[in-house]
DNA sequence: CGGGGTGTTGACCACCTTCAAGCCTCGTGG
DNA sequence: CCACGAGGCTTGAAGGTGGTCAACACCCCG
C-alpha cells in the first residue's frame, strides 16, 4: 500500500540495452529520466499490480523476478509468463486502462515506474522511444506467438526442454552462466506455464536427471548437455 | 506478386469503429486517410505476408477472413489467429522489421494498406492515432493471454466451446447472426489453433450434436444453446 | 523438534492421439 | 451430364501421454 520509491535515472543505468531507450543521445537520454518517475520496491510474494487495478503505468524490472498471471472465476489458473531483469511488464493494461493479470514478485524485486501518459508524450516526440515502444509491445506479441507454440503442439518434455533453455538464454544475455541457473518458481508454476501438471514437470525433470542432460538439487539446476535439450526441442518430432 | 491496388478512404469506410480510426475530427481523419495508401486484394489460398518477409505495413481487413501461423523447421505448424473484418494484422513484424509469421487468406479478400512508416508519423501528432495503436496491440497481446489460457488448461470441449463463442460474438459485432456461422478454416485449421487434432475437432464436434447444443452441417454451424456452450467453457471444470 | 510448503514417485485411469477405413462434397474433365 | 478423383470430414479401435490420487521425502524456519 505505501510502496518504497526513489528518485531514478536510466542515463546511468545498466540494464540500458536491455530496457527502454536504445541509441539516444544525452539529451534525449536526459528527456527519458524524466518520465521515469520513481522506482518501487516489491516484497518476495507481492503484487507489482492485480487483475482489475486501474492501469496508469508501464514497469521496466530492474532486480528481480515475476510471474504474470490470469485467473478467472471458474479458478483456472495460468501463468502467462516469468518476467526478468531489463524486461518490461503491464503492456496488458493498455487497452482497457486496467490490468487484466497479476504480477507477482517470485523474489524481492525493484522496478522502474514509467507512467504511460508521460511515455506517450514523449515518444510523440522523440522517434527513437516511439519505435522502442512498438517494438517492445511486438516483441511480446511475437514471445506469446511461441507460446503458443509450445502450449499447441509439444509434448511435456520437449516444453521442458524449449523452457529450461530459454531462460537459461536469458540470463546468458545478463551475464550469468549458460549452464547453470537457479529456478524462481516452483514446479507447480512452471507447470501452469507450461500446460502441465506439477507432477509432470517434476517426472520429467527426473527423466532428463536420469538421461544425465541436467543435475537438479532443489531450484538449482546445471545443464549437462544442451545439445541435447536442443534435440529434445528440434528433432524429437521429426518422426512424422 | 502483382496485387491489385485501389486508393481508399477511411473516412467514409463503414467499418471505422471496428478499425483504425476512434472518435476524430474530420480534419484527423483526412490526414489518416493519407496514410492508408492503397488497398490490395489476395484470392482465398493466397498469402498477405510470409514468414521472414520484409515488414512495412500493418493491414486492416476490408473483406474475407484470415489464418495467422508459424512453421518451424522441424514442421511444426500453429495457427495463431484468424482473422476477420475490422482487425489488423502484421504486428508481429515490427519488433525485427520482418514478419514472423504468415497472413494466408480463407476467402477471398481485401485489406487496406498501412505503411507503417506513416503511421509512426501520424501518430505523433495525432494523439488519438497513437493511442488507438498502443490499444490495438494491447489488445492482440491480452487476446493472447486468452489463447494461452485456452490452450494451458481447457479441455478438447472447453477449447472447442471457447472457440466457437469467440467466433461467434464477432461475427455478431459485425452485424451477423448470434447463432448461425460458416466456418471458413478446415477442422483441422480449428485443430492447429486449438492444439488439438482433427479428428478430436470433428468427435467434439459430434459430441456437442448429439447434446443438442449445435448443428453441424459441413462448415454451417447453428448454435442451438449458447448457455450450454457458456457452460462447457466455465462451469465444467469447477468440479475441484 | 515439529510443521507446512514443496517436491518426488507410484499406480491407475481418462483423454486425446494415432492409425485406418470409409463417406461426403465439390470441382473438373471426359 | 455424369464420372471420377481429391480433399475434407466422420467414425471406430487401440494405444500412449499426461492427469489424478495418494503416500512419502525433503527442506526451510519458526
Amino acid at each position: 500500500m505505501n510502496p518504497q520509491t526513489f528518485k531514478v535515472a536510466c542515463s546511468n543505468c545498466n540494464l540500458r540495452e536491455l530496457c527502454m531507450p536504445v541509441g539516444l543521445s544525452d539529451e534525449q537520454l536526459q528527456r527519458i529520466d524524466e518520465a521515469v518517475a520513481v522506482r518501487r520496491k516489491v516484497k518476495r510474494g507481492g503484487t507489482l499490480f492485480r487483475n482489475g487495478e486501474a492501469f496508469t503505468s508501464l514497469y521496466a524490472i530492474r532486480t528481480g523476478f515475476f510471474k504474470t498471471c490470469i485467473t478467472t472465476e471458474d479458478g483456472r489458473d495460468q501463468v502467462t509468463g516469468f518476467q526478468m531483469a531489463g524486461e518490461i511488464i503491464g503492456l496488458d493494461g493498455i487497452v482497457n486502462d486496467h490490468h487484466s493479470c497479476d504480477a507477482v514478485a517470485l523474489e524481492d524485486a525493484e522496478v522502474c515506474v514509467m507512467p504511460f501518459d508521460r511515455l506517450e508524450e514523449l515518444s510523440r516526440e522523440v522517434t527513437a522511444l516511439q519505435h522502442h515502444v512498438h517494438k517492445i509491445m511486438s516483441r511480446e506479441i511475437v514471445r506469446e506467438h511461441g507460446v503458443m507454440l509450445l502450449l499447441g503442439s509439444m509434448r511435456a518434455e520437449e516444453r521442458l526442454a524449449a523452457f529450461l533453455l530459454n531462460l537459461v538464454q536469458r540470463l546468458h544475455a545478463r551475464g550469468f552462466s549458460q549452464s547453470e541457473l537457479v529456478l524462481r518458481m516452483t514446479r507447480e508454476e512452471i507447470g501452469s506455464y507450461l500446460g502441465l501438471k506439477l507432477e509432470t514437470v517434476s517426472r520429467t525433470f527426473s527423466k532428463f536427471v536420469d538421461d544425465k542432460i541436467i543435475e537438479v538439487k532443489q531450484r538449482h539446476v546445471r545443464i549437462l548437455n544442451t545439445d541435447a535439450l536442443r534435440n529434445i526441442v528440434n528433432n524429437q518430432h521429426a518422426c512424422h
